[in-house]
DNA sequence: GTCAATTCACATGAAAGAGACCACGGTCTAGTG
DNA sequence: CTAGACCGTGGTCTCTTTCATGTGAATTGACGA
């Protein structure tokens, strides 16, 4: 672009009114008015909590519900509710919420009670001391200040597939140490089995009160779509059909409402980038494209090189055997990795480790690996790519130039 | 043809090690009065 | 005498290896009809 069309380009973009007023109402932690399709759970929830404010522990609550159903939502919206209340009423309340799956915070036992022990001022180091001395700063602390203490995990399910569930144990036993103060435990989980496999007596004392948050449908994630858009962009700038559309693929996978939510951003930000005075239904599909890139980029360059390797290697057994879409195996992968490893200079790991990398993987959503058993042919995963194969040349691209290929 | 045993190619679990990070307490050293 | 440098010990955390055990259906081979 030169110089003058550079000029032009940006005048143009000036003199265009911006599609969006308020770009925020879009965004994942932003917690509207009010909850649409949520009434029931927000009113369970507060009925639980609502003994809090008389200075009685309330029960603990565990919470399911897939991602993008509003749990973390409505657990934000009452907790700042009953937190201003209990403020006008000086009730002694604290309300800490803690993702347990963010990477260095609080996805270990450690780091939890760390960074809650953080939450009450206290610094404490970031490794080095014994968990069980963390334990005892924390108890000491919460006890001081003689108060109630509700303590809301989310993505509780990864922090104990993870560590183990002795952490549930010891965060259920906290009651019993501390003689001044109360703890109150909101466990809010992806997984609907997850309190299947925990032991029995944590689940008892855990899930005192349990709630489950349904998908929403379409429909009901096109009202919820609407009123955000109704906050988020000037009037008139969504073509017809783009709510449906984004609803409709959101709807596909189980409902959530934060990914229609994020689509509908991303495209609107796409057609502003194209200088469009609308948001049209083909945005929705570029959209899609650039958020699935995106994602698995930002995975991807936030694991070892290993890990890039081993998805290096698979791109490229994929890409050979593309021809009739026939699945890959692990054993194809490992030779392939083996060879790529040779060619930048990498100490190859052992098929056990890259078997345990091809699993984290799949969890990421960047493959699908199914574990089948060939019969006399043994047993092994089935991989197949699940990201769209436009997006893979990219991806690759930043593959080989983080491993320097 | 039928049925149980065999067999493959990994999956899955458990334990433990390497190496990075860090805190803590003790000892040594240099600067100060 | 004291502040700071330095060291050893012991802790967490991530990534990895090693060893051990598990697994599900195609294949095999004995058996009976």
């Amino acid at each position: 672009m030169g110089q003058k069309e550079l000029d032009g380009f940006f005048e143009k973009f000036l003199q265009q009114d911006p599609l969006f007023v308020n770009k925020k109402a879009l965004q994942g932690n932003y917690t509207p008015k009010n909850l649409p399709h949520r009434e029931d759970q927000i009113n369970l929830i507060a009925g639980v909590l609502a003994p809090a404010l008389r200075m009685e522990k309330p029960s603990n609550i565990f919470i399911y519900g897939k991602t993008g159903t509003g749990k973390s939502l409505c657990i934000n919206y009452i907790s700042s509710y009953l937190l201003t209340i209990a403020e006008k009423n000086n009730i002694p309340l604290k309300i800490i919420y803690l993702n347990c799956k963010l990477k260095r915070v609080a996805d270990t036992e450690y780091r939890l009670i760390a960074q809650l022990t953080r939450e009450f001022g206290v610094e404490v180091p970031a490794t080095g001391l014994p968990t069980e001395e963390i334990y005892k700063l924390f108890v000491k602390q919460v006890d001081k200040e003689k108060l109630l203490l509700i303590l809301i995990l989310d993505e509780i399910d990864q922090l104990v597939h993870k560590t183990g569930d002795e952490i549930l144990y010891n965060l259920t036993r906290l009651n019993t140490e501390l003689t001044n103060s109360e703890v109150t435990l909101i466990g809010i989980s992806n997984d609907l089995l997850f309190v299947d496999n925990i032991d029995p007596r944590v689940k008892s004392s855990l899930s005192e009160e349990e709630l489950v948050f349904p998908p929403y449908n379409a429909m009901q994630l096109q009202g919820i779509l609407r009123q955000r858009a109704k906050l988020a962009f000037r009037k008139d700038v969504i073509d017809e059909g783009v709510i449906e559309k984004c609803a409709a693929y959101a709807a596909r996978d189980h409902g959530d409402a934060r990914r229609a939510l994020e689509l509908l951003r991303v495209a609107g930000e796409i057609s502003e980038r194209k200088n469009e005075n609308k948001i049209k239904v083909e945005h929705i599909d570029e959209a899609e494209d650039k958020i699935e890139r995106d994602r698995v980029l930002e995975q991807v360059n936030s694991q070892p090189k290993q890990f890039k390797l081993t998805l290096y290697s698979i791109f490229s057994v994929c890409s050979n055997t593309n021809n009739n879409g026939h699945p890959i195996f692990t054993g194809d992968i490992y030779e392939v990795y083996k060879d790529a490893c040779q060619s930048c200079g990498l100490k190859p790991l052992t098929q056990r480790r890259v078997s345990d990398i091809i699993a984290e993987l799949d969890m990421l959503g960047i493959i699908n690996a199914k574990v089948i058993s060939k019969g006399r042919y043994g047993r092994t995963r089935e991989i197949r790519l699940a990201i769209p194969s436009s997006t893979i040349p990219k991806i690759n691209d930043t593959l080989k130039e983080g491993l320097g290929l």
